[in-house]
DNA sequence: AAGCTCATTATGTCTAGATATAAGGGCATT
DNA sequence: AATGCCCTTATATCTAGACATAATGAGCTT
C-alpha cells in the first residue's frame, strides 16, 4: 500500500488514490477533497494532482465536474480496450504468411438494408467486394464489404486483386468516425465454404461502418474462422 | 482544416497534427519536429504541445521515445474501447426491469481444464455458480462462474440467491488484473433452454478471468441471448 | 413557491521554466 | 568488428502561478 510521502509523482498519487478507493477510505459516491487540498496533503502541486485525477477519471474510476468536484464512481465503468490491428499484422505475428484473395467485385445499386443501415439514398450505386484472408493455407477471415464510391475518388479504378480494400482505404481515406460491433452469426453455406467449416457453425463476426465528415464511406462484415477469440487484458 | 494560429489550445494542436498526418505532410514512419520546435511554430509552450502529442500517442497515432523523437505510426493501431457496464445497468438503460435468478450453487474440486486455465492446483475446491439474468421476462444472459474461495474470505457464506456473484465480487474484491475474451459459441442444450433458443444457435460469449495480486479469483462465462451485439463508436 | 441573478468555487487549461531520464551516436578501447 | 563509455538530445515530469469556465447555491425578486 503506497503511503503518502513528500514530492510524489503523479503515478504514485494515482496509486494512493486507487488504494483509498479500494479500501473505502473514499467510498463510492463520495466526494474527494479538492485538487488544492490534495496537492497540499501530498506536498505536490495542483498540476500534478490534476493529472493523476484526470487519468483515473479517464480510466473510469472517478467522475469530475467543474465546481461539483471529484466523485468516486460506485460502479467503476470498466473500459476494455481492444487493439484493432491490420489483419496483415495480426497474421504475421502468429508466424504465418498472410495471403489475400479477391473473390468477387461488383458495382450494384445499394440494397435497401444497406441504404437503411448506412443512411445512403436508395438505389445509389455501391461497390461490393468479397475477399478472403488466409494465414498460410488456413482460412482466417472472410470479408464482405460495401463501399460508397461517391465520396471516394478513384475507388472504382482501384485494383483490389492484390491487396484488400482495407489497406487501400486506410491509405486513401482517413475516416473520421467509426462504429464497430461484435456479434455471433451462423455460418451460411457461402461462409462455411470459404472458412472451411460446417454450415450452421457459430462465427465470430465484426461489423464496421466508417464515415468521413458525416458521409458514409464503407461497411464491412468480417467473418472470422471458427475458434477466433478477441482478447484483451487490463 | 485547422490552420496554425497563435495561442492554440492542446485540442487545436491535436487537430492540426492529425490533419497533417492525414494529408501526409508528416508521412508514416517520419519523424515530427521536436516539441520545442512545434511549440515555437504554434506560438505555444512545450507543456501544451506535450499534452497534444501525448494524447495522440495514447490514441495510437504516434509513437514517442525519449531522445528518439516522435514518429508517425504507419499502421495506426486503432484502439476500440468498449464500456463494460454492470449488467444491471445495461438492462435498466433499455427500460426493462432487471431480474436475477440463481440456478445452481455447488462446491466441487476444480476440474482439470479449469485448473489449467486459471493456474490453480488440481483438485482444489472451487465454488461453482450458474445464474440467469433477465430483462423483464426475456432471458438476457446465462452466467456460468467458478470462484476460487481461498483468496476470498467469506465467499462460501455469501448469499447468491438474491443478487449475482459479480455484484458481490465487485464490492468485496478489487481485482488487479483481468483477461476478457469475446467469442462465438454454439448453444448446447442447457444454454439453449435458459436463453430460450434452439440448440446449435450461435451465442455471443464473453469469458472473463480476474486475478487479485497474481492470485486467480474467478472465471466467468457469459452467454448472451441471441441477437446481442457489443458495439462501440470512435 | 418558483424563478432569477450573481458570487463562489472546483476543475480545465495555459505559461514559463526547471530537473529527470532514456536512448542514440560518436569515440575510444578491446 | 564488437564492446563499453560518455555526451547530447528529445521526451517525461514537476513546479508555481495565472486565467478560463461551468455549475452550484445563496439571496433576492416575482
Amino acid at each position: 500500500m503506497a503511503a503518502p510521502r513528500a514530492n510524489m509523482s503523479y503515478r504514485e498519487i494515482k496509486q494512493v488514490v486507487l488504494d483509498r478507493i479500494h479500501n473505502k477510505i473514499w467510498a463510492p459516491d463520495s466526494l474527494l477533497p479538492s485538487e488544492t487540498d490534495l496537492a497540499e496533503e501530498f506536498s505536490s502541486t495542483r498540476t500534478t494532482v490534476n493529472r493523476a485525477l484526470r487519468e483515473l477519471a479517464e480510466e473510469g474510476y472517478l467522475e469530475r465536474k467543474r465546481k461539483a468536484g471529484t466523485r468516486v464512481l460506485n460502479a467503476p465503468i470498466r473500459k476494455a480496450q481492444f487493439a484493432i490491428p491490420l489483419i496483415r499484422d495480426e497474421i504475421s505475428e502468429t508466424g504465418s504468411e498472410y495471403r489475400y484473395a479477391l473473390v468477387e467485385r461488383a458495382v450494384m445499386p445499394s440494397p435497401a438494408w444497406l441504404s437503411a443501415r448506412m443512411g445512403i439514398p436508395h438505389g445509389r450505386d455501391v461497390l461490393h467486394l468479397r475477399c478472403m484472408h488466409y494465414a498460410g493455407n488456413t482460412p482466417f477471415q472472410y470479408e464482405v464489404r460495401w463501399i460508397v464510391p461517391d465520396s471516394i475518388p478513384g475507388v472504382l479504378e482501384a485494383d483490389f486483386s492484390i491487396s484488400g480494400p482495407n489497406d487501400w482505404l486506410v491509405q486513401k481515406v482517413p475516416f473520421t468516425n467509426l462504429e464497430l460491433s461484435f456479434l455471433a452469426t451462423k455460418a451460411d453455406q457461402t461462409v462455411a465454404e470459404f472458412l472451411d467449416t460446417q454450415t450452421g457453425d457459430p462465427i465470430f463476426t465484426a461489423e464496421r461502418i466508417t464515415w468521413l465528415r458525416g458521409q458514409p464511406v464503407t461497411l464491412a462484415k468480417l467473418f472470422f474462422a471458427p475458434g477466433y477469440r478477441m482478447t484483451t487484458h487490463l
